[in-house]
DNA sequence: TTGTAGGCGTTATCAC
DNA sequence: GTGATAACGCCTACAA
């Protein structure tokens, strides 16, 4: 139970050198010093346990190499997954994450931004969707520190990275009008999200198109979770029982779908097909295996990571959301899997046994 | 983009009194001041945008007030949930988290573990299944932190918090049982883990105290995931085609578990009666729902967090595991659920809808 | 090739 | 009540 750490001061007096030629050659920089001298200093090091603090070195170069993440909560994975790539992404960049999750009302997204601004992080990555709605929150990103937003931030001038919403809704609904179906509902996130918006607009877009009128009453509102979502289908189906296809808004969502569809003792796909967005890795292992326009949130954290240190060096980055593209995966809940693959149209191999 | 911190001293200028009379006011403790400066100071530093440095308080109090958490990736939809938890307990105690997530290899534990202590986080939290296997990072943990893991450490000395898994498995099993089952198999996590040997014991005891004999035949291991978990159960049916029943080590495995079954033509609970571990908030959504231990992860993060700051308070913590109590929620896919609750036994009310 | 001086923003301990 | 002095561990000139 040592736990003390020992100073480059330290290492520098074993060595017999001054403090800062440690500091030298222990930053790697190939300076001016002997090469005998240096391993030694590095074997010093290294046999005291020495581990730079960079505490002390944050606080005389004026930048900590630590990025913020204010997430959801765990309620939703897809938000996880992006969570989990954009920590990955920056330390291989060299930068660590400090993250904050909002609480489930999301009332104490200020609390974070400001833990996260007296830690003095480099930047701040916002990955959940309640910041839409807050402006205290807008207000600190914008006037402290460089950040880069998975969802549209009150007043703008954070940068947006995310994927094509529209075109998500659209493809969804064109594909389930290319099977023939002309009721098609939708349960959705909450409405004042925009992506739900976007995606209802595809969707309605889709339909106008094709010559079909968009009604309220096929569209319902739910929360991203399967409870929410298993109700909005009764209510959906209590509406419109001759709804034929439901256009879901996430993965989590459609298990609720589905097992809601199935107490009414509609079946999955011959009387009502399901397609959703996201594509986690369980939709193909659900019954039926879930047809989902997936969306490259693992992508999408790269990127976030990509834009926010562009800004933090000073690159100017585009005022316009980067969007990446999605793809619709089809698989048996719409009706379209091939019989011979089991009821599945893509298996992918599944992860290595590692843990 | 003025992204310029203003320091106490400026404070200090603007209010007319010294860097160090601002610093007492600031930090809240009732010094004497008059209250008139204080008030004073304390506008200037809301006019001026004030936020401390805790860089710098860091580098003084030789405390950051921060945590570092190193877990798995995304894929465990468990962890992220003790995640989460973790990281809002943290907060609430006033404390920050740092985090890191394996890869898939695992094979960064110890990157991970050298960024916090190079952060100088107070103590570390491993909730990652890997850690068990990776002497290193152990050894730096041992050496550098305090910890706390949710999974054994090599060599000991760190104190473990997670839930009674032998009982788990007893749960699971004593139930199936009770149901007239007798040949039941299992599905579960890789052998070499301890969650999964103290599951295997619990579940092999089990058939022993009614007279039967555990046979290798029938436990398949599996990688946690739904693609490993449907290969897993395809082998068990295959070599033991009579089987009226299993065991699942989690839930997302069953997803995997339930679609293979369906797969072979078997219906469950008629053919093939499932029990999970988990009950994470989609397996009551599941079709049918699923029947599951209940592993208290919010809880366990909670208690994960007092305990390491137990630990780095000084205070002795108990060198025995911290185990939290289990309990089977019973749904239909065991084929014990009221038909009349249209499938299912419990239906929690679903969160507000607020993102 | 190596060492010296100064400072990063804060807190803590004492004088005044 | 308030301010001066020192220190936390490190880095960046610049001087020797």
């Amino acid at each position: 139970m040592a736990r003390r750490y020992v100073s480059i001061k330290e290492v520098a007096a074993r060595a017999g050198v001054s403090f800062q030629t440690a500091s030298k050659v222990l930053n790697g920089g190939n300076v001016r010093v002997s090469a005998e001298t240096a391993t030694r200093i590095m074997a010093v090091a290294k046999s005291l346990g020495y581990r730079p603090n960079t505490i002390a070195r944050s606080l005389v170069r004026r930048t900590t190499g630590t990025i913020g993440l204010i997430a959801s909560d765990a309620t939703d994975v897809a938000i996880s997954h992006f969570s989990v790539s954009v920590e990955q992404a920056a330390r291989r960049r060299g930068y660590a994450v400090l993250v904050g999750h909002l609480a489930a009302d999301g009332a104490d997204g200020a609390d974070i931004v400001r833990m996260l601004i007296e830690r003095r992080v480099d930047g701040v990555i916002a990955a959940a969707p309640q910041v839409e709605d807050d402006s205290e929150v807008a207000q600190l990103l914008r006037t402290y520190v460089p950040a880069v937003s998975l969802h549209h931030v009150p007043g703008g001038q954070v940068p947006v990275v995310g994927s094509n919403q529209g075109e998500t809704g659209r493809l969804a609904t064109e594909h389930l009008i290319s099977h023939g179906h002309r009721l098609i509902g939708s349960v959705t996130g909450p409405f004042r999200r925009r992506v739900v918006r976007s995606r209802l607009r595809g969707y309605e877009a889709t339909l106008l198109a094709h010559d079909m009128e968009p009604h309220e009453d096929l569209v319902v509102e739910a929360d991203w979770t399967p409870g929410g979502a298993a109700a909005a289908t009764r209510l959906l189906l209590e509406r419109v029982p001759e709804t034929t296809a439901i256009f879901v808004h996430n993965d989590a969502m459609a298990i609720g779908v589905l097992s809601e569809v199935a107490a009414t003792g509609r079946r999955v796909p011959a009387d009502v097909a399901v397609v959703s967005c996201d594509d986690m890795p369980f939709a193909e292992y659900l019954t039926p295996a879930l047809s989902t326009v997936r969306v490259p949130l693992g992508a999408t954290g790269e990127r976030a990571v990509d834009l926010l240190l562009q800004s933090i060096t000073g690159t100017a980055v585009s005022a316009e959301p980067l969007l990446l593209p999605v793809e619709l995966i089809n698989r048996s809940s719409c009706g379209c899997a091939d019989p011979a693959a089991g009821g599945r149209m893509t298996r992918r191999p599944h992860d290595e046994m590692t843990r």
